[in-house]
DNA sequence: GTCTATACGCCGATAGAC
DNA sequence: GTCTATCGGCGTATAGAC
């Protein structure tokens, strides 16, 4: 334990630049500069730039925490049977890791534009995440047809518009807002716009369902964020 | 004419220098600085500050046009039947618009956090544009009501919906081509995604002639990008 | 691992000549 | 209206001591 201690305690600022980096950006935006969050930690840029490269290193490093926690949250094998409170998890799930890097969608364009390994892998992640939401939406399609039926070709444009809205809500949410603090009642409101777009797909009492199971989760984050 | 040549001769420059920085900041994002635009047009940093205070000024002045250009689109008043042809022009109008400034929403983070000015009109106009559009899907569905009907707090949630893939579009279009440059088919796929969400609200004939005209729109834009 | 000190460059903005 | 010259500030990044 002592060892371990020791390491961990050691490369504490590390993570610490990460969390503080992901905490500005959200507040303040991409523009946010390794001084600053130096600044923000009372550490030197010194200890900053021996944690790291330079700053499109730590960019990069949160783009891969980003991936892999949505991912972890969205891979769903084609085929496999998904009940309601899986496609609930999904999309809460992804609703929370989307909230947390929401940074990175605002400034996508300047983060992208500077760096073309980025931008690569950007579009492989957006590809990726579509991919994983077709499938989770003709599942959902198949368990309880709706009142209008989708070929596939609709459940593709489904799953663009539904990934355009779920990475774009956060900032526009920041934006309808002005200096009020955003909360669990944005999200919450969000999320029950982007299920509004399925809605007609899906089965009233299934899309009911959805409705009750979102509702569950903004109580939940509620419930949390009072602690 | 002699006067009226001379003062517009004069006032050139600082059009040229907002129609640059659309231009600059479009291809390059926001971060775009005033020492660029000069560079850019082949004018000094001074000349620049003689036509506008500062930069913000500019930004201002351009977010004023957007505004103004999208108003002049898509202002109807309450009540007003509106034809489908009325109904895409306001659409094709405003994407129009839309894809000119795409700059600013790509940025308006950064743009609207430096500037509380531009955060309140920003508000106004997002607020203004949608009230527009309940009235625009409004008038749609009476006219041509689709297998699922619509409740005036479902218009809402449409026309929200609608209102931020509308302004997201460019920019997740950028992100999705990266280096490509962008043009009329982009904006077609775009149109069609946004008018989808609106399909299961109306009938599948009026669906079908606004799908139509708006494909004759992308091809009128073909036409004009050859010329 | 962390600090201090420093170099370099870019951008916003102003002063003053033409 | 336009230019040249210049200042101050901030952000990135490195060198070298502790």
């Amino acid at each position: 334990m002592a060892s371990a201690g020791d390491s961990s305690v050691k490369q504490n600022n590390k993570q610490r630049i990460l969390e503080a980096t992901i905490q500005l950006m959200n507040e303040q935006g991409g523009a946010v500069g390794t001084s600053q969050v130096a600044d923000h930690l009372g550490i030197s840029p010194g200890n900053l730039y021996y944690h790291f490269r330079n700053r499109e290193e730590i960019l990069r490093e949160l783009f891969e925490r980003l991936v892999q926690e949505l991912d972890e949250v969205l891979r769903v094998e084609a085929g496999e049977p998904i009940p309601v409170a899986r496609l609930v998890a999904c999309y809460t799930g992804g609703t929370r890791v989307l909230w947390r890097y929401r940074f990175f969608f605002a400034s996508a364009v300047d983060f992208i534009g500077r760096d073309p390994w980025l931008a690569q892998r950007y579009l492989d992640f957006s590809r990726q995440s579509q991919h994983y939401m077709r499938l989770i939406i003709q599942s959902a399609m198949k368990e309880s047809p709706g009142p209008v039926k989708a070929t596939a070709r609709q459940t593709a444009h489904l799953a663009e518009i539904m990934w355009v809205l779920w990475v774009s809500w956060p900032r526009y949410s920041e934006l309808a807002q002005p200096g009020r603090k955003l909360g669990e009642a944005d999200i919450g409101h969000g999320l029950e716009q982007i299920a509004f777009v399925l809605a007609p797909y899906l089965g009233e009492i299934y899309y009911k369902q959805v409705l009750q199971r979102v509702h569950r989760f903004v109580k939940g984050l509620e419930r949390e964020a009072q602690t």
